[in-house]
DNA sequence: GCTTGACTTGGATCGAGTCCAATGTAGGGT
DNA sequence: ACCCTACATTGGACTCGATCCAAGTCAAGC
């Protein structure tokens, strides 16, 4: 879809195979992988490519704003890539899958003024937390 | 303020000299303490208390509802004895400092049906990040 | 094509947390 | 008061995700 590849090339990133393959691995499916998710799919297509590149493209990625780092429980990471769009996060508390999801209006507004203490607020982060279809039946 | 351990002894909770610290400290001051806090403040009272005591005991003061668990970021959870009003987090990306908050209205309610993909949803966790008055000036 | 500064590698290391078998003890029963 | 036993504690080993590092490799500008 998006043309991240072509994205990360205008902007200088120094492209070699490896940073190559992470980014595809991420570019195609919209679903949340961690790091190590990441590497096994990566592994396919370069066999010699370390656990320790693919964290450092992934960390790349995410100081360029083109991947965002969800992390919904204390088990790994997970990057999302679609950074483009506004959305937050829904979790099976059983099973860990998430959804992006887009609640209405925005969750800064929600906080008054005298809730802030004094902070620059700049970002509202929201994890909805349930059970999915697959895990209710089940 | 709330009496922690009469409430946990109500409730059946086997009191040992090790809970009981774990139970005082966290009644203590209303600070978002992590684990390794809370033992370092249960060894100046009982100097023999075993860190995995201190994990055991805190997560059964979580299963009781009586403690809630915070992970902002990567690091070590931590725990917020006020489980008893519904808050949110407001976190310094700088230095940490963590704030119990309260939006208005009900962060539930803006997430819409449409948007639930059959999931049932039982909680929205809002975690607001931004500076703090002190590391914005420092 | 050379050069060089940036990238990659894998193995060591780290930090938070969990597990386990051996030992200790709270609290109900008598 | 004392005993029993089910439950709690201990500390050291272990897991898992992630990070660090020095040595080797390579993309891309000249």
């Amino acid at each position: 879809m998006s043309d991240l590849l072509a994205r990360l090339r205008v902007r200088g990133w120094r492209m070699t195979a490896q940073r190559r393959v992470v980014a595809e691995v991420l570019d195609g499916d919209h679903v949340h992988l961690t790091a190590d998710e990441v590497h096994a799919r990566a592994v396919k297509r370069l066999p010699e490519i370390s656990r320790a590149t693919v964290y450092n493209a992934l960390g790349e990625l995410v100081s360029l704003g083109e991947v965002l780092e969800v992390s919904t429980d204390r088990r790994a990471k997970r990057y999302d890539p679609n950074a483009h769009r506004p959305h937050q996060h829904l979790v099976c508390a059983r099973c860990g899958a998430i959804r992006d999801v887009h609640p209405v209006g925005d969750p800064l507004a929600a906080l008054p003024q005298a809730e802030r203490f004094g902070f620059t607020v700049s970002e509202a982060e929201v994890t909805y937390r349930g059970v999915c279809p697959g895990c209710v039946t089940a």
